[in-house]
DNA sequence: TATAAATGGTCTAATTCCAAGACCGTTATT
DNA sequence: AATAACGGTCTTGGAATTAGACCATTTATA
């Protein structure tokens, strides 16, 4: 048995921590290529970290050609076009060394979901169910993109709260932060693509608000751990495309 | 769904991180009560970190009451044995003031631990159910007390190992750690009823062993879980039992 | 056109964390 | 009594980070 205390602490920086966040977000398609990054002050802000820090990681990105910066009113971080060799290189290279990780831990976010839905039909209130309820309309009638998005965030979290505990819902958004899919629509093709994941998971939000309001422990966790399959799919097909084995 | 950039980074220093791993390596039972860890110089060595960053470490555990350090020859920090507080009324005042995270904390642990039976029925290879049953017979033929209560832990590490799975398995000891730390077992073990817990525990051990080689996921989950609930069981009884006298 | 706003670029001071090492006090063994 | 193996304390110096101010550039807007 493997001794705890053996491996050597890993010293990685805030710095490096926020480029691999940032080559995974462009990989994955969070932000196509020409797309524009966040102000400097506002993912300082958003990632409680000092501008610098920010600033130190997006200069790494600019030496390996992922991002070009413009300065002025309206400038900003944009990604590359067009990649160039070292670019690509150093994102599968960032991505083949996050590959095992990733996968480990969407596996985890998986079967965590389950268990939290599970725990919602077993735990909740009729309070709960109203709000489920209003929460599951809302996202039936949300208009498809943005909106649809941050409706089925609420959802979520409305189902968390539901499960009366608090260590499983910091838990589980902790994993879903260290994962972090924004559901990349391109990968289906623009919009009809969208509209038809939403649909399929309309029917799962359906089925998964039912069986907590009726109380099925069993069936609220397989729904629920197959609903959250759907992120490892997009995981996986984006990083096959960036080129990571 | 999160975006990448929403969640702050994690500021985890060294001091933490070893922080984090001592108190999982004494939670699943690396280091025993009454056990000495290594010497401060030689855990700097082998985390290569500097010395005083493993003395901020221990001394949060020192405060925390998991650890006591002797100085001169033959000193070193070694594992409490005992809780600080004697008294029941005592041991009562820790309990409630803790009781709603605690509960909390615990109601987690069982959920996560039906969920990484489930896991390690479902990713488990023909490699892992030799060592789940060669983990299960030692159990069977351990000595009642301490030698129990290592093979159990040992028991439950194969469990988890056979879930294929790091990022749960390290969830369940964090949570297993905030348990330990919060309700040390010597506060609510109680040695008249242990013999009779060791029996229910083989009961459950076998059953879920079997299941788990079996593949039966489903069955596996419902048996880790219920056989988790004996802690908070235990801890209920311990309040109760502190409150009444 | 003139002004304001929103951005990146640069610099500095203060802080925290940490490594490395010297030295001291305590204790058990030889 | 001497030595070895511990923890306890202190200093020095470097690296990472934060917070803030100010500059330079570009664009939107009054």
């Amino acid at each position: 048995m493997s001794n705890a205390l053996d491996a050597p602490i890993t010293g990685a920086s805030r710095a490096d921590e926020i480029t691999d966040r940032l080559v995974t977000a462009i990989a994955i398609g969070e932000y196509l290529p020409g797309a524009r990054l966040p102000a400097e002050r506002d993912l300082a802000t958003s990632l409680q970290v000092g501008r610098m820090t920010v600033r130190a990681a997006l200069a790494r990105l600019v030496e390996q050609g992922l991002l070009v910066k413009t300065r002025g009113r309206g400038g900003g971080s944009f990604v590359r076009e067009q990649w160039t060799a070292t670019s690509s290189a150093s994102v599968h290279r960032t991505l083949s060394a996050r590959w095992d990780a990733l996968r480990d831990t969407c596996e985890a976010m998986v079967r965590l979901s389950g268990t939290v839905a599970r725990a919602a039909a077993e735990n909740c209130s009729d309070d709960d169910l109203i709000i489920l309820r209003a929460r599951f309309e809302d996202y039936r009638r949300a208009e498809s993109g943005g909106p649809a998005q941050k409706a089925d965030e609420r959802l979520h979290i409305a189902i968390a709260d539901a499960a009366h505990n608090v260590t499983l819902k910091r838990i589980l958004s902790e994993l879903e932060g260290q994962v972090s899919i924004a559901a990349p629509s391109h990968l289906w093709g623009f919009p009809e693509g969208q509209r038809e994941m939403e649909q399929r998971a309309l029917v799962d939000h359906h089925n998964l608000v039912n069986a907590i309001c009726e109380r099925r422990g069993t069936a609220a966790e397989s729904i629920g751990r197959e609903h959250a399959r759907i992120d490892i799919e997009l995981l996986e097909v984006a990083l096959q495309r960036a080129g990571a084995t």
